[in-house]
DNA sequence: CTATTGTTTGAAAAGCTTTATTATATGAGA
DNA sequence: TCTCATATAATAAAGCTTTTCAAACAATAG
């Protein structure tokens, strides 16, 4: 029992949810791919190994599970399917990923810089930013 | 024949493209509903009014074709639908969305203030930034 | 005007992701 | 270990989107 199962356990707990194999192979797969933005498909794939008898569906819902209890993010690129990444903050805000038109990597910008616009955002229309996901498309130093 | 109409025709006509009933109606209806941020299916129950023979899958591509041309957007808010909205702007860059979490109502931001961010991503990354897209997640000044 | 060619369309089918159903299996606490 | 609510696999079904295909249509050439 590793330190990573300890803390899905704890937080599976609190909403009052089991620890299960499945659920422990997921969060392992998606841990273990950090900065590889997988699709579901892919994860479905490498969870089987570990988990052969799991099925797709049970990946789907635990990868929402895994997104409520804020261990795993999802990440949309608009090309057909979600993609998942694990969560290394603690805080609700997010990095923001660069999207290479040319060849498709998705580089990881930890540089946050939103607090200005955010204040004036809260200021102008009276909202209250919780989060945010940003994307910038363009093209990666390789490409150019 | 209206000046939409015109710019669709010329836009169409650079690429080949031919001017149809059924690409001028689905134009009006998102042009004619800015700020609604319809999905597919609310667009296509518009275009049938004035286009009752009109198939959803021609809905689809020609939102495609409109997006293409840029003379619409696609807003994904992993609702599980797609959405567009008629592109106002000249440029490549996109206005911001507020997404309310209590009422699900989406307000368009004309701020940018990305500037600053992006030039420390393209001296950082290398990365030549061509286009964002921006959401914030929070509360309304209503529902606060 | 008619024939030819290529584009666009509507209808239907297929594709892909996600959700619902249900009987069975299993985790967690008593 | 026993009990019971939860979780699971398998399957079916749903939901949204794309593709297929034959027919309709527009543009052009002859």
């Amino acid at each position: 029992m590793d330190s990573l199962t300890d803390i899905l356990k704890d937080k599976l707990k609190e909403k009052g949810f089991k620890l299960t194999p499945q659920r422990r192979a997921t969060l392992d797969v998606v841990f273990g791919n950090k900065g590889k933005h997988l699709n579901t498909e892919e994860i479905y794939g490498f969870v089987k190994e570990k988990c052969p008898e799991i099925g797709l569906a049970t990946v789907y819902r635990t990868l929402q599970l895994l997104e409520e209890m804020e261990l795993v993010s999802k990440i949309n690129l608009d090309d057909g399917c979600i993609r998942y990444e694990f969560n290394t903050h603690d805080d609700d805000h997010q990095h923001h990923h660069l999207i290479c038109q040319s060849c498709g990597k998705i580089i990881e910008v930890e540089l946050d810089l939103l607090d200005q616009l955010e204040q004036e955002i809260e200021n102008t229309y009276k909202f209250k930013v919780i989060d945010h996901k940003v994307k910038f498309f363009g093209i990666c130093s390789k490409c150019s």
